[in-house]
Formats: C-alpha cells, sequence, structure tokens
DNA sequence: ATATTCCTTAGAGTAAACTCTAAGTCAAAT
DNA sequence: ATTTGACTTAGAGTTTACTCTAAGGAATAT
C-alpha cells in the first residue's frame, strides 16, 4: 500500500498529475479510513503500463480509452488488440523518423566538427 | 520562388503554421512587390530540417535558439555544435523507450491474440 | 463585373496536459 | 501545544503550439 506521494516519488510524476488522471478515470486508487488514496502494487502497475503509453506519444485520450476498454471486461478484447495495434505502428513510424533524424544529425555534427578543427 | 500556400502544401502544415514560424523568428521568408511572402529552395530547406527537429519532439524554444545561432553566423558554430548533440542525445532516449515499449506491445498484442484464439 | 481564392495584419481563441490555489482535515515531530 | 507536512476537494490558471477571426487588398475565373 502506496500514498499519493509515495507513488509520485516512485513514478517520478507529481501528485497533482495523479488526482488528474484519477479525474480522467485512467486510475481509481482504493481509500482508507480517512478518505485519502491508497495505491497497491496493481495500480502502480498500471500506471507504469500508462506512462510508458505516453512516452512513446498516446494521447490521454486514447489512454483512456484503452482503460474503459480494459474495464468493461472480456468482450473488449478485440477492441484493445486493435489499440495496442494501432499504437504499435505509430511507434514504428516514430522509430523511423528518429532514426532519419539521428542519421541527418550526426552528418551535421560530423560537419561542425570538422569546422571547427580547420578554424582552431 | 513558392507562395506561403504552395509552401505549406508542401510541407504538410497551414499557412498559420508557418505565419507563426516567422513570428518566432524561425524562417524569413523574402516578400514580394506586394509585401506577400516568397520562399525560395533555401527557405524550403530550412523548414525541411525545422520539421524534422519538430518531428523528434524538439521544442519551439530549442529551434528558435538554434534559427538565432544560425544567424549570428560564425562564431556560434561551438554553440551549435552543443545544440545538436544534446538533441541527438534526446533521441537516443526517445529510442531505447520506443523500442523497449515495442518490445512490451508486442508480448501483450500476442497474449490478445492467444485469448482470442482460445476464445473461438 | 462580380465571385472566388488567394494574400496581408494584429490579436483573440483553442486543445492538451498538466499545475497550482484555496480552504480545510489529520497526524507525527519538537 | 503548535508547527510541519501530508492529505482532501473543486475549480482556476498556465504552457505550448498552434489555429482561427476580422477586416481588408489583389489577382484569376466565369
Amino acid at each position: 500500500m502506496y500514498t499519493i506521494g509515495e507513488i509520485a516519488q516512485i513514478l517520478g510524476v507529481s501528485t497533482h498529475t495523479l488526482r488528474y488522471y484519477e479525474k480522467e478515470s485512467i486510475i481509481l486508487p482504493d481509500r482508507n479510513e480517512y478518505g485519502e488514496r491508497r495505491y497497491t502494487d496493481y495500480h502502480l502497475k498500471w500506471l507504469t503500463f500508462v506512462l510508458k503509453l505516453k512516452e512513446t506519444q498516446m494521447p490521454i485520450t486514447q489512454i483512456k480509452e484503452y482503460t474503459s476498454l480494459f474495464k468493461k471486461g472480456e468482450q473488449t478484447t478485440e477492441a484493445r488488440l486493435k489499440l495496442l495495434e494501432d499504437h504499435k505502428s505509430s511507434i514504428e513510424v516514430q522509430l523511423k523518423t528518429l532514426q532519419e533524424t539521428y542519421r541527418m544529425l550526426d552528418k551535421k555534427i560530423s560537419t561542425y566538427r570538422e569546422l571547427i578543427r580547420n578554424k582552431e
């Protein structure tokens, strides 16, 4: 069992963000006797997954959609599969763009280094 | 020589965006006798480069910084090199995250496919 | 010749994703 | 006992990067 502050620290996000995700129905922690949020390892695992999606540019709306499908249970398996496959495609595109730009930067950096060497 | 509309079409951005980039001093096209923007191949090349940086998550502020250094000429070579090297590092981090998430998604997708196969 | 489709400007509005404020409760630390 | 710091809520404010509006000028199409 973790408090919101502990989870925030573990994941490197703010407590504000965690409450925002809750408002968006992405995570629903348990509550203790005082009504305070209590997160379990299950919640931690889900949030870790969510952050991976977010880091790879999945918009919050889609993360919400996936979460909502998950809550609806077994009959949404196909829909969830489709969502993940679409995101996999999006990652492939991102990888291609990054690799291209990486090569371009490498060339530009070599040119700059050359320039500096000749100047000295 | 291209009009703003032509450049917008070629690059797949809106004319609004091109004017916004101009306001942010990222691109300064020539003007014709009526004061209308005229872009040359040089401008097109620069914008293509700028869009590559943007697609790989470089914030507009940094793109502005790079543009500004470029305009100041030779004495900013080192600073520009550093900026590009930093961005190269950022791309390396992004590539790592994407590759990890890609593998994770691949596993999850297999699990879902298995589930669906057993259900039928 | 009039309608359409560009173009111009300054500046207002929007969407996404936070990020913070205010007013208040509760519990551990000195 | 009171300060410190975490927690609660609803809702307002901020940042980034556009995106659009309004009011008007110029060139092409019917």
